[in-house]
DNA sequence: ATGTTATAGTTACAACTGCAACTAATTGCA
DNA sequence: TGCAATTAGTTGCAGTTGTAACTATAACAT
């Protein structure tokens, strides 16, 4: 309110962005949907944040990582993995004993509840999966998987 | 620490997800990489977080059009966009006057001062992409697109 | 005309996130 | 040794976001 401009007039010397066409914006929109959808269903199941869920990931294939490594390997950042560790071994769902030699570094697994969790929620995450992909004739999917290695290049693990 | 639960074993019988290839973790990573390198090139430029940039994009190209209409073209909700507009307004970027024949609606554009910074961003976020795109060749910027196309389906507009 | 339903937009609250500051343990090096 | 610099992880705070509830206006249907 305490600005009071007038608008300006649309002139043709503009080049707007079409967001509709604009790459970053479509990747965007993809992304948040497919990863909204799968996260609705462990949501509904469990009180599982996608942030958890990732961590419960990672733990179900590598064993005795440290909150560190967790974070390399998610792409996330240490305090969001450290704030998901604290609810996920709360709930019983993550076991966490401190490194033998270096009592800094925590050693992680998945619990046995952990555990069934994870088998009931992989399967539906590779559904979601299956079911984009099937938007996609072989041909397509095969130059989707080429194009992302090559976009994301190096850091996407 | 309420519920010390033992460590299940890593029994063979798990088929844990292989998050670097799960293509939903792929395109979040893809899709946030490339959004925020464009977000800090005009958040340290500007005040201006990554919705109120797409609203400003939309009111570029469109002109006149009230909340909601913004809300579905950027695929934001309408809580969202109210906050961005607010922002928007009250730093005297958008103009937002009331739509004649219907009190509850807005009719919004761009300010003088909107426009410019609109006109300084806009090639930036154009060029971002091409920096995305030229990790392609030619012909797998067209199957990208193609794919993209597909898996949008009609809501991606 | 008047009560019901729908729509545009805002507000309130709770959860989440990101950054910086912090503690604790370890390493390095003089 | 012992003190500075690193590293693992947590906490606090400020800003953001998402859901639901709310207000105001308009459309509809009797």
């Amino acid at each position: 309110m305490s600005h009071p401009r007038k608008p300006a007039p649309a002139g043709a010397e503009h080049a707007p962005l079409e967001l509709e066409r604009f790459l970053p914006y479509r990747l965007s929109i993809l992304s948040n949907t497919v990863s909204q959808a799968i996260a609705n269903d462990y949501q509904r199941r469990y009180d599982l944040s996608m942030t958890e869920w990732r961590v419960m990931a990672v733990l179900a294939r590598f064993h005795g990582l440290s909150a560190r490594e967790v974070a390399e390997r998610t792409a996330m950042d240490k305090v969001a993995v450290s704030r998901a560790l604290a609810r996920l071994v709360e709930a019983g769902r993550v076991h966490r004993e401190t490194h033998g030699g270096d009592k800094r570094r925590s050693v992680l697994s998945l619990t046995e509840a952990g555990w069934i969790m994870h088998d009931d929620i992989a399967p539906m995450a590779r559904a979601h999966e299956r079911e984009v992909l099937a938007k996609l004739d072989t041909e397509e999917q095969q130059w989707l998987t080429r194009i992302l290695d090559k976009l994301l290049g190096g850091q996407g693990a």
